[in-house]
DNA sequence: GGTGTCGTCATTCTTTCGGATGATTTTGGG
DNA sequence: CCCAAAATCATCCGAAAGAATGACGACACC
């Protein structure tokens, strides 16, 4: 804002020291006095505007986030479940297991015996740290590795 | 924007019509033209100033709100639960066996003997029309009354 | 060709879970 | 005070889950 006042100051004693050079630079006619007159006004008047305009256009638009509840979609830490060693095929019957499919269940839907089906699960418990099918699923939504 | 304009051209008419009128009004004297000048030029500025400032009140902030997907705080489903006819004691179990506990460690944990939360299961099961703990876990999520 | 990983399957055994049922105690409201 | 709901505990039994171990084939990699 200072500036802005020392500018139009200038601006204004330049406008002065033009004014009184081009009286005696130039015809000095009848009615100069409002002829120049007009023109600081003008001069002053755009000033104004432009400063009025830049004024706004100094802060445009204020861009507010806002915490809205939203499911975010599921990313899977694949940098974890690498870490732990955990296989594609042990992931998904560990996503059917919090389905909450019982291991026969699991089985059927996958083609494959029940003992297979429970080799796997002993493997991504241990994995997990888990000693039943409930906890190794609570484990796996705390490490990122299932929604 | 045209009104502004307008105002501005009075303004500067009515000020040019004061200088000619005070030209004969009062006493001319030297470096008038300067003094009235910079007269000139300090208004038109104050006016360009204010139409400054008011052009910047007139829309304040343009606030843009952007919805940010945030972790939605859990609220339960009081509703649901009560519908359902689950009992406080038994939403305790319940979080409990999502939490991923057995049986003896949720009595161990509420000082009550384990048949009693194999009763307590045994009943949000058949509310729930689960099977399995993990199948109960996975409905209460999905109805809204676990988090 | 040897090695390692992965997926598969089996057997045995123990633990845990879940269903069904009955009983007792506590508690809150009419 | 009485009733109903809730909470507690027990017993029996079958099903499911889980641990431990061994084995076999497919496949990739060096």
């Amino acid at each position: 804002m200072m500036r802005h006042l020392l500018v139009c100051g200038v601006v204004g004693g330049v406008a002065i020291a033009l004014l009184q050079w081009s009286q005696y630079r130039f015809l000095v006619i009848d009615h100069s006095v409002e002829i120049y007159g007009a023109l600081v006004a003008a001069i002053c008047s755009a000033f104004g505007i432009w400063l009025g305009l830049k004024l706004t256009r100094r802060r445009p638009v204020e861009v507010r986030e806002i915490l809205v509840p939203a499911a975010a979609p599921f990313v899977r830490n694949q940098e974890r479940v690498g870490k732990l060693g955990i296989t594609p095929r042990e992931m998904e019957i560990l996503e059917l297991v919090a389905a909450g499919l019982s291991n026969r269940e699991i089985a059927e839907r996958l083609f494959v015996s029940e003992n297979t089906v429970k080799t796997h699960c002993s493997r991504v418990f241990g994995k997990l740290g888990a000693e039943r099918r409930t906890q190794a699923v609570q484990i796996a939504k705390e490490t990122g590795i299932l929604p």
